[in-house]
DNA sequence: AAAATGAATGAATGGCCATTCATTTGATGA
DNA sequence: TCATCAAATGAATGGCCATTCATTCATTTT
C-alpha cells in the first residue's frame, strides 16, 4: 500500500517527515542551550535519541539543517500569527492588540525560543541565507501590521499619522522587548512589556484604545 | 626611563595596550564580516597584520579575547553616551532627543557595528559572561533613560505617565530599529527610524516635543 | 658593544567535529 | 519463511583550528 504523506509511525522507522521534524526540534533545543557555535551534530543526534550519522542522512549537511531550522521557526511564527488574525474580533484595533499580546505572550516571548531567534539574527550579516529568510519573514509581518494600522487610521481622526511610521514603531518595540526578555535577568516582566506597548497604542490611537 | 602608561610606539614593539586594542579592532572587523562562529584566531591575527600566536600571547585564549571585545564595545558606547549627555542642552527633553539621535545616527546605527552587537546577543543565553556584561550595560542605559523621562514627566502635565514604561518603550524601540537596520536590505531608512521615535515622543510628551 | 629583557614569530601539536560508509536492523511483500 | 529494501548505526577519516613553544628579533641597560 502507498504510504500516506504524514505517517504517525514511531520507533525505529518513522516517516521521513517525522524524523526531520524530530531533528529540527532537537536542534532548537540545542541552540537554545549552547548557541549555534556550541551545538554539534552529535549533540543534536543525542538530544533526539538517535545516532551520530543521522543528521547527515536526513539533511546532508549541518548548514542545511540550520537553514531548515530557521525556515521552520519562521513558518511556525507565521502560523500562530495567522491563527490570531483569524480568531480575533474583526475590528482592526482588536486584531492589532491581539497580535501584540501574542508577541509578548508566553508562547513566543520565552527566553528559550528567543535565544534561538537571536542566535540566527546574530549570524544574519555573515550568512546570506539567514538574511534572506529573515528579511522575507519581517516583510510579511510588517506588511500586515501596516495594513491594520492603515485601517485604524482610516477609521479614526488620525489624518496626520503615517501607517508606516506606526507599524515600524510597533514592530521595533516588540523586537526590542524580546531583547530585554533575553538579556534581562529572569526578572523580565511580561506585564511591564505589555504596558509599554499599551501606552504607545493609547497615545497614538487614543480613540481606539481607551 | 619609566615607560608612560599610554605609549604611541608602533612597529614591531608597540605598547601592550596598543597591541590589545589593535587586536580588539581586528576582532570587531572579523566578527562583522564572518560572525563569531566564523572568525578564527588566524583571521584576527592576519587582519591585524600580525602572526599566528599573537592573540594567545596577549589574551591567553579566544574566549578571553571575545569577552574583552564585548567589554570594549560596551565601554565605547558608554563614552559616546556620556559625551552626548554632556554636550547637549541642559533641558531633559533635549538630552533625551539627543540620545535617540545618537542611537540612530550613523556612528552607532551602522550595519557593521550592529552585526557585532547582535553576534554577542545571539550567544547571551549560552555564554554567561556575555549575559553579565550585557545586563550591566543595559541597566546603566535604562537607569539614565528613566531618570530623564522622570524629569520630563515632573516638568509637565503628565501625572498619569510612568517613567519606567516610557523608558522601556524607548529603549525597546531603538533596539528593535537596530534589528531592522541589520536585517532589512541596504534600504534601511534612518529618517524613517527617527520618525518612529519622534512620533512616539510627540504623542507621549506633547508639551515637550511639538 | 655585549648582555639582558621582553615582544613577536610560525611551525608543530592535539583535540574536536562534520562527514562518510560498511554494516546492521527492522519492515514489507511475495 | 525468505528476500528485498530503506532506515539507522557508529566506528573511522580527514580537516580545521586553538594553543604551545623554541627560536628570532628589537630595545634597553650596563
Amino acid at each position: 500500500m502507498m504510504p500516506v504523506a504524514t505517517t504517525t509511525k514511531t520507533g525505529r522507522t518513522a516517516s521521513r517527515e517525522m524524523r526531520r521534524q524530530q531533528l529540527i526540534d532537537a536542534t532548537i533545543k540545542c541552540i537554545s542551550r549552547k548557541g549555534i557555535g556550541g551545538t554539534t551534530l552529535a549533540d543534536v543526534a543525542s538530544m533526539a535519541g538517535l545516532s551520530q550519522g543521522i543528521v547527515n542522512l536526513h539533511f546532508t549537511s549541518k548548514e542545511n539543517l540550520l537553514n531548515e531550522t530557521l525556515r521552520y521557526l519562521s513558518q511556525e511564527y507565521r502560523s500562530r500569527f495567522e491563527a490570531v488574525l483569524e480568531n480575533s474580533p474583526p475590528a482592526p484595533a482588536e486584531k492589532l492588540l491581539a497580535l501584540m499580546e501574542m508577541d509578548l505572550g508566553p508562547a513566543i516571548c520565552d527566553r528559550k525560543k528567543l535565544a534561538v531567534w537571536f542566535a540566527f539574527w546574530g549570524e544574519v550579516k555573515a550568512v546570506p541565507t539567514y538574511q534572506k529568510i529573515c528579511a522575507a519573514h519581517d516583510r510579511a509581518y510588517s506588511v500586515k501590521l501596516h495594513e491594520l494600522c492603515q485601517q485604524i487610521i482610516d477609521e479614526g481622526n488620525y489624518a496626520d499619522l503615517s501607517a508606516t511610521t506606526v507599524a515600524d514603531a510597533l514592530s521595533a518595540m516588540t523586537d526590542g522587548l524580546w531583547l530585554s526578555c533575553l538579556i534581562g535577568a529572569r526578572s523580565f516582566d511580561r506585564e511591564a512589556a505589555l504596558d509599554a506597548v499599551y501606552s504607545y497604542l493609547r497615545s497614538v490611537f487614543p480613540e481606539h484604545y481607551e
